[in-house]
RNA sequence: GCGGCCGUAGCCUAGCCCGGUAUGGCGCCGGCCCCCCGCGCCGGAGGACCCGGGUUCGAAUCCCGGCGGCCGCACCA
């Protein structure tokens, strides 16, 4: 493990290889904000891809919708974004600092419900609310909103205005209805979605993890609310060892977690439900699978305060990032029926479903991933140092290049044969072709990108048409015949746990 | 958003605090070596120092503003 990994080393590596770039970078850079390079935009589609896999088409219980952007602003009414999200915030005339008006009122003993600036503005008067780290004045409450708004039409208009979704679930629960009648599943049944959602977080920080315009991969799973308990794929997980941390540790200041299996925790009622309990599993059986260390991998429930409006009870996925320790790359929440419930009621129509006879609103359970959360744990936990020169130990399975074809030295005959091999490989495998400097300088570029195999072109190939293939993670090399290269990369990269070093 | 530190070629870095047109490394380009694991040999191209303004005969170097980064505070539904 490189312990010196830093979040700076890590920015730094991804912009020179091409990862990632600050986007807008020639103008300066605009906060928050990243695009994908080359390499990011493969890693992104592999672990994009293998998701929609492992979760969509896979399973016959989940099917996948694609929603807007732009949304009807009365959802944000409904979903209670446009009120939790719509907060006011005060500073203080004399340190500086800001804080929200309405936690300041509550702990003035203040009940806060909907306050327009002008109540706020009268209501720290009244009750002379101060500056709580130095007594100082607060200013005039200023709004401040986490959805990003636009206008819909030529006019800018109130009327005109709209947001850009801030969780891509809410599409989820306005196609609901559509998608139960089109796709004739019933109860129980899963929708999932990935996008783009967009909050205006006041302090973006942390290079991929916190940032205004990312990618979340989400699915809402529906269950009639007397089945909670009723999951027959249960098994498939039960026997899961994780390391719990329940808010109750938390409340008494305990940071180490339970080890145990989800069989046992659900039967301690520490999970609301058998099928939250499912889902939490299959998040870390799908997040092992493309490579990431469960040992880095704790489960934290949310304490009462954490609790967003619409939860009944949440579980950060957190992975331990070497730079900024335990950080949440995924959520699996119980949202109960709010949402179904509150369109419902926002929208007059009836979003109650057929299940044994009666007429249920759903229940929800939703594992929701933020894409860029992932790639940062992805890049973090494989990130580590083999004999002093660091090697990206990706997973085959999400790699952005699988193969690396060189000539041993650029000479005609050689690079003539390297780039037939290269073009024959790159039909089936993303693969990059390097001619330049020593050997042993391409191959230590192409573990730096965490390309699995590399395949060289030598004197023997020039008689006998065999190739040597490179292991990244052992260095250890195998010959192949041309004719059966293909063949022999897909059983390698088929059963990898045999040819890496890493434990996981 | 506030406070501290910072912003030099694709990347890292010296110089900046004692103002006078910029140091080194990596990478990159060309050539040599049938070179299997990053220090091989020869040659070469890249920067007016984040942006804008000011002070000055003259600024990367001082001052102001903006943008961006790191750390801390706040925020993180």
């Amino acid at each position: 493990m490189l312990q010196a990994l830093t979040l700076e080393d890590l920015t730094s590596f991804c912009i020179r290889r091409g990862f990632f770039f600050p986007s807008g970078r020639i103008y300066g850079g605009l906060r928050g904000f990243f695009d994908y390079g080359p390499l990011g935009a493969e890693l992104r589609r592999e672990i994009l891809d293998d998701w929609w896999y492992y979760f969509v088409r896979r399973r016959e219980d989940v099917v996948g919708i694609h929603g807007c952007i732009i949304t009807h602003p009365r959802t944000w009414e409904a979903s209670g974004h446009l009120e939790s999200f719509f907060d006011y915030l005060v500073t203080c005339s004399r340190c500086g600092r800001d804080f929200r008006a309405d936690h300041l009122l509550e702990d003035a003993g203040v009940k806060v419900v909907e306050l327009t600036a002008e109540e706020i503005s009268r209501l720290i008067r009244e009750k002379g609310v101060r500056c709580p780290e130095c007594g100082g004045e607060l200013s005039e409450p200023v709004p401040f909103n986490l959805m990003f708004t636009t206008y819909v039409g030529p006019k800018r208009t109130r009327a005109s205005e709209a947001y850009l979704r801030p969780e891509t679930a809410q599409l989820i629960f306005l196609n609901f209805k559509d998608v139960y009648y089109a796709s004739r599943l019933k109860l129980p049944f899963g929708i999932a979605q990935v996008g783009k959602v967009f909050r205006n977080e006041i302090s973006p920080r942390n290079f991929l993890f916190r940032l205004r315009e990312f990618e979340q991969m989400e699915i809402e799973y529906f269950v009639n609310p007397r089945k909670m308990d009723d999951c027959p794929l249960f098994k498939d997980v039960a026997d899961m060892e994780v390391q719990l941390l329940t808010a109750e540790r938390q409340e008494k200041g305990l940071e180490e977690p339970l080890r145990i299996t989800l069989e046992e925790a659900w039967e301690e009622g520490l999970i609301s439900c058998k099928w939250h309990a499912y889902w939490i599993g299959e998040s870390l059986r799908w997040l092992e699978r493309i490579g990431i260390s469960l040992e880095r991998i704790r489960v934290r429930e949310h304490v009462k305060t954490e609790l967003a409006h619409y939860a009944i009870q949440t579980f950060d996925i957190e992975y331990n990032f070497p730079f900024m320790g335990w950080k949440e790359i995924e959520g699996v929440s119980n949202r109960g029926d709010y949402d179904l419930r509150r369109h419902q009621q926002y929208s007059g129509k009836d979003l109650a479903v057929e299940d044994d006879g009666e007429k249920v609103l759903p229940h929800v359970i939703e594992p929701s991933f933020g894409l860029e959360r992932i790639i940062l744990a992805a890049l973090a936990d494989a990130y580590t140092l083999i004999k002093g020169r660091p090697v990206l130990s990706l997973h085959p399975r999400i790699a952005p290049v699988k193969v690396a074809v060189f000539p041993i030295v650029n000479k005609p005959d050689f690079t003539r044969k390297a780039r037939e091999v290269y073009h024959m490989v790159k039909e089936h495998y993303t693969a990059i072709y390097d001619e330049k400097g020593t050997i042993g300088k391409r191959y230590f570029k192409a573990d730096e990108i965490g390309v699995p195999l590399a395949i060289t072109i030598d004197g023997k190939t020039l008689e006998d048409d065999t190739v040597t293939v490179r292991f990244r993670d052992t260095r250890e090399q195998i010959r192949v015949h041309t004719s059966q290269l293909i063949q022999k990369i897909r059983e390698i990269l088929e059963n990898w746990h045999h040819h890496t070093t890493r434990k996981t």
